[in-house]
DNA sequence: GATGAATGAGCATTCATTCAT
DNA sequence: CATGAATGAATGCTCATTCAT
């Protein structure tokens, strides 16, 4: 929970089985590179950092880093993605237990700035390299991804549109309302620039967010 | 107002007064520059885009762009800072003219998806460059440009605040609510991926976030 | 006689005799160029300068600067040569008048310093570029230039080593012992890092390569 | 003793350490880099040479040159400060174990021209540089080493001048007298010019400063 | 597994020079 | 003659990646 710890769930696999509990340096090798990669990407961006810096602030060698990656691009990839799979279990988790519409909206909101709240580097690097071009390498997994995760997601939002306690818009157009406000927030208060506290502006969001969606059930063209 | 001819406002300076009135051609060099630049900033980045990529791009030579531009942070900067300056004019003009608080809200968001219409690459740039390190070195004039360009819409706010139309919430809340969902729809729209029209998102994200803010009107704490 | 006026011989040619006396300009110019540039060889060199720097000091065009001469390396050529040709004529002035030897030596080590002293920059530049690649297309005028300007004083050295009063040493060992410690101690000067007065320099450096030449006629083996 | 194997100091420090004893490689790439660079500065400029000219020589790539480099100017500057020690220990030990005035003198003008002998591209590198751009980011060092190898030096002078047996002239008249002929010479020699042996002007010039420095003794003011 | 030297294509930028106006 | 925009080869340097030890 602690910000200092942020590691990625990548790094975060189970060590091999190993009969004696011995040897886990490589695994914290694996670990520390995928942090220090985090930190620079999330901070200045896929080009703009160096594999050398990123060598740097995970204390490790070329070769090692070449040892555990096979390049830059798969290294970013495979943050990226972890970053997705986290993220979705984290909102659906939310999202699923709550039985009202105006709950799981709240709670899908709130949990969004809680992930970001705790995992901020994360959230800062998913957001910027939404559309890096590093991403057509992997672009079926993070469609597998998306369809997966998103499955039961589509499934709640489908039956609260047709009891009618949510409008029946458009995914792009639900998301926009869901996330946007959330997001352009998030962006503010991860640079440290917010002029709200996170506490408030979830609840305001949240509200935000259900309001609006519920004003689209009515003015239904 | 075609896609093609989109060209920054730093191109359409108005050109010296030449005495005889010929030779143009050094103004409208500078304009395909700063064309080129556009596109590729837009579509790859700051990091990723080349010199040679935008020189080949303007038809021009690779002395003829340090003639005209410092370097490749100074070219960004302008087009960022023309950009920002042209996108605050727009949604101003759009907001000021309208007396009620709803009528001001829909118009400055429907005002910030035309604006994206019909300057995608722009608004592409803008918005992917946010949080750019080139823009520190123009970090003042920035500033600058947000507090002058903004005075006129705050005070439009201010008075419906106070009048009690508007929710008396932070400028960041404010913000996310009014063009969160805007931007988050537009992102896809340029990428040509959105599933709703843009003629009906607009209709759609401005009463969301009309009824967004009146909610946080009613509700406040 | 004045360091800030300092200006080569070369910009000192007649003007062209014009009828009426009017325009100057062109001639001008010229010198203006030539003075910007000795400035910018003889202190930082004739790679390390730029053509952009000489045209910035000294106030003028780029296709200014290419009309009246050919390229850098013309320019500095004919800075050199016109140096070398006033510090000859300098130096041959002095010597020519004195009979005894000593009085020869005493004066042509005087009056290189003095030359020094009035054009230091012209003095400072001739020195660093004795090697310089661009010498190699103006070798032959620089040949000639030698052989005719140091006839005479070949000639005067000639007839006093004959009668003893200078001793029969190759003509390196006499300019190495007649020049080398008045060149550098010009350096240090021109530098102005010299711990003693050129006043006094000049007498010290003048007694000291009449005797060294004194100890050479006697030793001789 | 060759010309051929002439390699900086720089390039003979000692190696780590190395556990096994075994790959040299990585110092003697060094060396290359530090002999190729030498040869080019020295018979080119610090400007005039180009980092691939030095690839070349060195027969590295431009990674390598950079991987053991941080820049040109470090790569000139390392050879200039390790040059200057060299030449100032070879001087010094030669001065030190001499008693008498006129056999001080003339060892330190012999062994001056001994060095030139032995490195002559590293001579020609020192002269020409001596008032380079790139020194002033070790002006500091160079100081220090100026203040520490000289100082012997100094202590012996001042003795002697003490005891009468040589002139209280300045610093830089001292020099002058002792190093300005030598080094004329050694200009001449080593682009192979000079019309008389190594051997007669190291005898020549030795007797020259040692008689030059006497006159002024007598002729003191 | 780890290390770091080596590689070389590629990059932003400089600069002498040309030329249309 | 003057101007300054245009040119493009060349330069110092970076950086992802490979590979011998």
């Amino acid at each position: 929970m602690a910000k200092a710890s942020e590691s990625s769930s990548a790094a975060r696999r189970a060590d091999p089985p190993l009969p004696g509990g011995r040897r886990k340096s490589s695994e914290q090798r694996r670990r520390e590179i995928l942090n220090a990669a985090l930190d620079g990407f999330a901070s200045r961006g896929f080009s703009a950092i160096t594999m050398a810096e990123i060598r740097e602030r995970a204390g490790a060698s070329t070769g090692s880093i070449y040892h555990h990656f096979k390049s830059k691009e798969q290294l970013a990839a495979e943050l990226y993605l972890d970053g997705v799979r986290e993220m979705q279990e984290h909102g659906l988790s939310a999202l699923l237990g709550q039985q009202s519409a105006e709950q799981g909206v709240r709670a899908l909101v709130e949990a969004y700035l809680d992930w970001v709240e705790r995992r901020p580097k994360l959230a800062a690097f998913l957001f910027a390299m939404r559309h890096a071009d590093f991403l057509d390498a992997v672009e079926s997994d993070l469609n597998r991804l998306q369809r997966e995760g998103i499955a039961d997601a589509a499934e709640w939002f489908r039956a609260r549109m047709l009891s009618g306690e949510l409008p029946n818009v458009s995914p792009d157009i639900l998301r926009a309302v869901l996330y946007g406000p959330a997001a352009h927030y998030a962006q503010r208060w991860s640079r440290s620039r917010a002029d709200v506290e996170m506490k408030l502006a979830k609840k305001q969001l949240a509200t935000a967010a259900w309001h609006a969606l519920q004003a689209l059930q009515r003015n239904r063209p």
